[in-house]
DNA sequence: AGCTCTTCCTGAAAGC
DNA sequence: TGCTTTCAGGAAGAGC
């Protein structure tokens, strides 16, 4: 499933072949996954691709008029989620269609971008030039961008489970289940371990681990589980380097205990149980004797 | 504040 | 063999 590694991979190749190239003709299958289509189909032809970024887990396409003239249309942002199944693909126009394609932009070189997404957990939006900052202002800090004093900042003082946290977007955009799993088996943190109960030394390895992982996985290309593939159809490799995710009852490469999985924050979690010991057991008994605050006024 | 549950959707895998 | 059931999960919203 596309996460930060995944999303990033297919930004770059996007950015080999769209940039420059205009919209000529949108078609949509299903459109439950797009705010608004009738407004996409009809704004993006003729508009030219300026660039191609990565907001978190999202993809920003910046599409701005061709020439100045007084009454050409505002720059804006086409923006897309690729939820669990999504793929993002440059072809050319005449190839057959994959099933559960559901997009296509078709371009002025004779090629098209087409959207393919079996769930349809994606989303596709589009955003004017002047609310990008508000767009933005709803995602967290980006995870290979956040210094240590942030991340303390951000996950010292909150009381949720650290899994729940990495996977929260507004705290950090990017991460999902796979990436937050492998960046606390690297932190050997257990992902039920609630973020104020750890130490500082704690979390600087979880801020470490996650920009190791991410960025590991980034340079094979991101992981291909599921339906991953990237804009050219091609599969990553960073799955075959996995310690944890999908790996449960194989033995753990640090220790060889049997990883395992269970349910934390809602969702399916891999862990070793020897290197990544439990809490205890939530509401028994505390030693540690930091005063509790109630309003979390401080600072 | 943070937890659980529900919804969206399809295909793979398990159960009978 | 072939059907039905269960499950996975990103994100948002409801309710506690």
């Amino acid at each position: 499933m596309p996460e930060l590694p995944e999303v990033e991979t297919v930004v770059r190749g996007l950015r080999v072949s769209l940039p420059g190239r205009a919209i000529v003709e949108v078609r949509f299958g299903k459109t439950d996954f797009v705010d608004n289509p009738a407004e996409i189909a009809e704004r993006l032809p003729g508009m030219r691709i300026a660039g191609v970024t990565r907001l978190g887990k999202f993809i920003c396409i910046a599409l701005a008029a061709e020439g100045a003239r007084a009454a050409a249309p505002s720059p804006f942002y086409f923006i897309i989620h690729l939820g669990m199944t999504g793929q993002l693909t440059v072809i050319r126009s005449g190839e057959p269609v994959a099933a559960h394609t559901h997009g296509f932009f078709a371009l002025d070189d004779g090629r098209e971008l087409r959207y393919t997404d079996i769930r349809r957990f994606g989303r596709m939006l589009l955003v004017p030039e002047a609310g990008l900052a508000e767009f933005k202002g709803h995602l967290g800090h980006e995870p290979l961008e956040i210094g240590a004093e942030e991340f303390l900042r951000d996950f010292g003082s909150r009381r949720a489970r650290v899994k729940a946290l990495l996977l929260d977007q507004k705290i950090l955009c990017g991460i999902g289940n796979i990436y937050a799993d492998e960046s606390l088996f690297r932190a050997r943190l257990h992902p039920a371990r609630i973020a104020e109960n750890l130490t500082r030394k704690q979390l600087l390895a979880l801020h470490r681990a996650v920009r190791e992982v991410l960025a590991a996985a980034i340079r094979c290309r991101g992981s291909s589980v599921s339906d991953y593939v990237d804009s050219e159809g091609k599969r990553g490799e960073f799955q075959l380097r996995h310690r944890v995710y999908q790996r449960t009852g194989k033995p753990c490469f640090r220790c060889k205990a049997k990883i395992r999985r269970a349910i934390v924050a809602g969702r399916g979690s891999h862990f070793c149980p020897r290197c990544q010991p439990a809490p205890r057991k939530r509401g028994g008994a505390r030693k540690d004797l930091k005063p509790r605050m109630h309003a979390g006024a401080d600072g």
